[in-house]
DNA sequence: TACCAGGTAAAAA
DNA sequence: TTTTTACATGGT
């Protein structure tokens, strides 16, 4: 069991919020205090301890893994310190200090994920997606590996409809895993560049190619102005406001504000 | 039973 | 060009 040292704040139960409070993640398995994530066929386990993590194995391949899960690098110090004076948004940090947004490990299970959750209910979204990874991933421990792009490229739209995806979202997702979308050149490329080259992409739009930037690439002004929770909080909380104008208020944090703003409705 | 839920593309106006 | 509609499931 070897330890990954983690500057404070951090809490790990906050960070790992998401994996829980819409119904287990077959994906990202938190049980009994520990999170468990298949990488590589291997499993991974990482579990809280005093100043960091245990995590289980640690190696060249889980490190990076790690990092992604609990959000690792996002500057905390310099968000904190710029939401000081916003009367709105400081009560949140103290209330959530430590919370790291997760960042998905990879590209192909951020879209396909995005695509269950379009317009439905999270717990719906968690709940179809789900018996797409029992149908077409792969058991790894106490987790399962996502399905690989390659399997669900060789899947028939019938299938996925039968897990409960409306014709038309199996239709992307199964047209997804076989576009020629070079999902690793992204990291490459500004923002901008890719938004245009996702929302060209059938069956993703803007709202999708705005939470590949927050919660794949973990960009810091991703800012997804069109998602109905974000904007719930964000009228609830600074009234009658513009969102998409709003995010500029938080420059250059928007995305770590849009999960300190979110987590007011998963984290009691 | 209805209605809503962290959208998108295509039809209709 | 802007507005309306279909979509399938899970929770309330």
């Amino acid at each position: 069991m070897a330890f990954l040292p983690i500057p404070e704040p951090f809490d790990l139960d906050l960070t790992t919020a998401r994996f829980r409070v819409f119904g287990v993640d077959r994906a990202t398995v938190w049980r009994d205090g520990v999170l468990h994530r298949a990488a590589d066929g291997r499993e991974v386990r990482i579990a809280a301890r005093p100043g960091g993590v245990d995590v289980e194995p640690l190696d060249d391949l889980t490190g990076p893994l790690v990092r992604r899960l609990l959000g690792l690098d996002f500057d905390l110090d310099a968000f904190y310190a710029r939401v000081d004076p916003d009367p709105t948004l400081a009560p949140l940090v103290l209330r959530f200090t430590g919370f790291r947004p997760a960042l998905v490990p990879d590209a192909f299970e951020a879209l396909v994920t995005s695509i269950t959750a379009q317009q439905v209910s999270l717990f719906s979204a968690t709940a179809v997606r789900n018996r797409l990874i029992e149908r077409f991933g792969e058991p790894v421990g106490a987790a399962w590996a996502f399905p690989a792009r390659e399997r669900l490229a060789a899947a028939s739209e019938d299938e996925l409809v039968e897990l409960g995806f409306s014709g038309r979202k199996a239709e992307y997702v199964v047209g997804l895993a076989r576009s020629d979308l070079d999902l690793d050149e992204f990291e490459a490329l500004a923002d901008e560049e890719v938004k245009a080259r996702l929302v060209a992409q059938r069956g993703l739009g803007e709202w999708t190619a705005d939470w590949f930037l927050a919660r794949y690439l973990g960009r810091p002004h991703a800012w997804p102005a069109g998602d109905l929770a974000l904007r719930k909080v964000v009228a609830a909380l600074y009234g009658d406001t513009d969102v998409r104008a709003a995010g500029s208020r938080f420059h250059p944090f928007e995305n770590l504000t849009a999960h300190y703003l979110l987590a007011t409705l998963l984290i009691p």
